[in-house]
DNA sequence: ATTATCTACTAAACCTGTTTAGCATTACCA
DNA sequence: TGGTAATGCTAAACAGGTTTAGTAGATAAT
């Protein structure tokens, strides 16, 4: 194991200061007046010896780290690992790193990560936020660093954030399903206050109140496990037999939804019709195939790594606040009904 | 914003020096003889206000970080987006967290994040192995870090790793469609020398020959974009219309096949029987659904953390080497037919 | 000739912890 | 009573960088 150079030994090495070393490395010798000899020297030296400066050294003195905190709801999700990847990805090509997490919606690890992420001198924050997490951010911001929100955002909460118009796509969804000549349109979604399920409850309950239609809405507890949430769809569709058609609140209820109705024997959307948030490989190939809202993922994620940009290189941390919303698209797959 | 609190300003607000606190907050007290009485005091005032050690100056001193590097093939891919969820739960449990990252596949990219990892003083490694990484990876071990491999293996590198049965069960799965009368047996994989490709191709052709069969096999490059992987499915289905099964060799392969035979107006398993390596919600609820050959995911995860966990804690850092083979489950979905 | 300015660097402080080496006291023992 | 041991704590070095403040010598200006 052969020991790691340190800034020292390169200085010790030529005979001159780890200062200027330091300066040549951070591209300060104009500045400094260094010679362009000695900075070729250097630099053509560290190149040989192959000399990398401890990062974690250079950021207890700086305080930043060219990395970002990611917190997701949840890693394991189609959705969030699709956005964290590109995010990773782009985040890449500006020499950032992303350290990331899933928050599971549970306020106390979030804030349990926030922490960790600040003590690790974390540059910037993404975030989709879970509940009575408003104060951490705020004091987040509140000291100068970057956050841009996404998937929801928080109206007590100045700052960047990224959206889909929710509202308007559950709308569209019921409208669409209304036109179809559907009346008994049954919602399922999580018993929520973020934003995001809010506005689509809302654009639900708005189509059936235009068309007259009385609403059916049933929300289940965010950390219903899979096996729960199966049974829960189980017994709706049992005591929901005029239900003709449900449009899910986002993909993984979608998910447990299509499960239950193939358990159930009812077939799509022959008995009943499915409209799912969020697309999937699953709802494309399901036979029939499920009409879903589908976001427009790489959208999101290059928005929020723009915002992000944006504020770490900025001057003057005093910027107007951003907010983006994108427009989801209906997939239409079970036209030919 | 609050300036943050150091070991400095707990001492002098104490009249103290930072070694005791030091030694306190490390639980070096009764070693270092610091009387019951100062300990309480400091515990106390510590709590109170609300201090937390700077982790980078730490680290940069230990040289301990309390984080370990997770390496996967793809985080947007479910197989290794769930095993990666998991780790990271256990690894928190013990007191560890998780910076993970995607390697494509991509040797230099690879190479890159281990140096990053490296530079943030990570603990130990978790990494599922690309290509002509041996190098690297045996100088990580040979500098004492703990390395533990999955989904595949590095023959030339002495380590842990936790795999799968891969060459038994590409054979009982090929068995399985033989003995269901199957002739035309095609399999489609990646042109790889990882060992849980070579493995699985192996197991396929093992069983082919026993029953004097002929294979079948197509090798795709693995940066295949999806587009050219499903022309390739559809030409592949154009110019073979013999066979009349197909085992695919993971579980993005599968999903692009289904996709291709979908197009193509084929019945599953009517016209063609599938099986896919890996399972998949996709291939539960497929109309009617495929049968997958499943890896134990959670097992998987369990045991990678626990062959860390015991190199992290090993105090003799000579101990042996563990391989860990994991049984995986045919489940069987197409038994009507 | 003296002072001011510029050039090309550098010594030392700093970031925030951990660890080593050691220093007063008091207690104990012959 | 002098020497050793135990007790309870601390000063200073250290990890590996960045940044501030400054210095020595050459050149220019007054």
């Amino acid at each position: 194991m052969k020991k790691k150079l340190s800034i020292v030994d390169i200085a010790n090495s030529l005979n001159i200061s780890k200062t200027t070393v330091s300066f040549i490395l951070n591209g300060r010798a104009q500045e400094k007046r260094i010679s362009d000899e000695l900075v070729k020297r250097v630099l053509q030296y560290v190149k040989e010896v192959g000399y990398k400066p401890n990062s974690l050294a250079k950021s207890l003195r700086t305080g930043k780290s060219n990395i970002i905190g990611l917190l997701v709801q949840d890693i394991s999700n189609h959705f969030f690992a699709t956005i964290a990847r590109r995010i990773e990805d782009l985040a890449y090509q500006s020499g950032y790193k992303i350290i990331y997490s899933s928050t599971d919606n549970d306020t106390q690890k979030t804030q349990e990560l926030i922490a960790m992420f600040r003590d690790r001198h974390v540059d910037g924050y993404i975030i989709t936020p879970p509940d009575n997490i408003e104060e951490d951010i705020s004091d987040l911001i509140k000291d100068g660093f970057p956050v841009v929100l996404f998937d929801r955002y928080l109206p007590k909460v100045a700052t960047d954030y990224v959206v889909v118009d929710n509202l308007f796509s559950t709308f569209n969804a019921t409208q669409y399903l209304i036109d179809k000549g559907h009346k008994n349109i049954a919602f399922i979604t999580y018993s929520s206050i973020q934003t995001q399920m809010m506005e689509r409850l809302e654009g639900y309950e708005k189509a059936m109140r235009q068309s007259k239609l009385k609403s059916n809405i049933t929300e289940v507890d965010f950390h219903t496990t899979d096996q729960a949430l199966l049974k829960l769809m189980a017994d709706f569709l049992e005591n929901n037999k005029n239900v003709d058609a449900i449009l899910f609140a986002n993909n993984h209820l979608g998910k447990c939804g299509l499960k239950a109705i193939r358990k159930a024997g009812k077939s799509v959307p022959g008995d009943i019709a499915l409209i799912a948030f969020d697309d999937y490989e699953l709802f494309e190939l399901y036979t029939p195939a499920v009409t879903a809202i589908a976001q427009p993922i790489d959208e999101i994620a290059d928005n929020v790594i723009k915002l992000l940009m944006e504020r770490l290189n900025a001057t003057a941390s005093e910027q107007k606040n951003q907010h983006i919303t994108l427009a989801t698209e209906l997939i239409i797959r079970d036209s030919s009904n």
